[in-house]
DNA sequence: TGTACATCAGTGAACGCGCGTTCACTGATGTAC
DNA sequence: TGTACATCAGTGAACGCGCGTTCACTGATGTAC
């Protein structure tokens, strides 16, 4: 995950702001800069908005510099496509860990897999930027760098996913026969509810609403799997 | 330059095909001609194949003549996703009639209610450039042009599954008190699905696993409900 | 310790691209009289 | 029936835009000897 840079520099409000300027020829991590600052136009305007000659011009290089870290723009895209989706897996982590203890096995275990739903909403309303940026890349489940998707926790989205699942089903909640590809029905209706909440008809409710109808949607999924 | 004077056929090698000549000075329909190329360049490409010039072109007419008869590319791209709404409804009235007769009123809402998931899923894997185009507009509930997204029957998609909620209400297998709102649970849910299995980690899938998880998935839905 | 030199990470200038959009215009059409 | 004229639906030329990308280059760095 890519952090913001907490002290800002004074002249940022400039619209067409000045690109920082650096003592030595080389940046250091350039790479990382741009990176970052590719993160932070996915936040305000989602994929389309990584742009890469604004990403040099921002951290205050010439434009080619980039192909030195980045094959081309769509490289530069996925590094940050990346990031967003650990971003979201840090989302769904900090929810489960919000959870006040429960009583029993089964308890623990549905509240934990209705976290993550919460989780996942809650990244797609206050991030959306992020969050239509962490699917921009079509997902391979079998990438093998999986690494550069996972949270904090050293898992991705989906591995946080299956991990509940597998809570559920060792609590006695989710019966084995049902266990196998129950990810994806899972996955389908939350990720429906976090696009309809974001670019749909739901785009305008407030966050209690949202919060209400993502339980009553997580709870649904609960049943009927 | 692409207008072809008749006489000059030697320079007309273009790889671009020849744009259909017109004889009157008039074209007759533009706008209608033009919506059908900006549907048919949507379902080739998604929306943002959707170019105004390029439409102008493949009618063959001068770019600002599309000015005429929409304010600017916007209103062309939103015609074509209402077209594609239509559509979209379409497929799930389509897949309502090829139904076998049922033998109770909860078995024929049940199997009515389903319908509409499978059609939707259905159409967003047989034209996933129509149905990326459908949701590329934000939509509004409360629209006044509702007529313009409704397809032969009369019904938006939406409406469409709020009918078939309301049937599965009345035939008492669906609880009154869970029915309000519950257009927005099966809604994410399947189109959640669609997304999945278009961009996402199934898109690789075929025909029969994707019928499956769908009327795995809907069966989800009607038992969580 | 000094230095030659390969390698790496930048620069500056330029390219083609195709788009959406605007301007001032002209050809065709339909209606009033 | 003819004709003047307003209105509509096109044309032709041009604009600015900012992008991604490539070329030949130079400044900085680290390592072998």
């Amino acid at each position: 995950m890519v952090g913001v840079a907490p002290g800002s520099r004074a002249d940022a409000d400039q619209v067409d702001e000045a690109p920082t300027p650096r003592s030595t020829y080389h940046h250091g991590d350039l790479r990382h800069a741009l990176l970052d600052v590719g993160v932070q136009m996915a936040r305000i305007g989602g994929p389309s908005a990584v742009v890469l000659r604004e990403a040099t011009r921002s951290v205050g290089v010439s434009p080619n510099a980039a192909y030195r870290h980045f094959r081309d723009r769509t490289a530069l895209l996925s590094a940050v496509c990346d990031a967003a989706q650990a971003a979201l897996a840090d989302a769904i982590d900090d929810e489960q860990h919000a959870l006040p203890p429960a009583a029993d096995e089964v308890g623990r275990a549905r509240a934990r897999f209705r976290a993550v739903g919460a989780g996942y909403v809650r990244f797609a309303r206050t991030e959306p930027g992020l969050f239509r940026t962490a699917f921009s890349v079509p997902a391979d489940l079998d990438r093998r760098d999986v690494a550069a998707r996972a949270g904090a926790c050293g898992l991705t989205p989906f591995q946080l996913l299956s991990r509940s699942l597998d809570e559920l089903a060792a609590a006695g909640a989710l019966p084995a026969e049902r266990r196998e590809g129950a990810e994806f029905l899972a996955w389908s209706a939350v990720h429906g509810l976090a696009t309809l909440l974001i670019d749909g008809p739901l785009r305008a409710i407030d966050d209690a609403a949202a919060a209400s109808i993502t339980e009553r949607l997580v709870r649904m999924v609960d049943l009927g799997l």
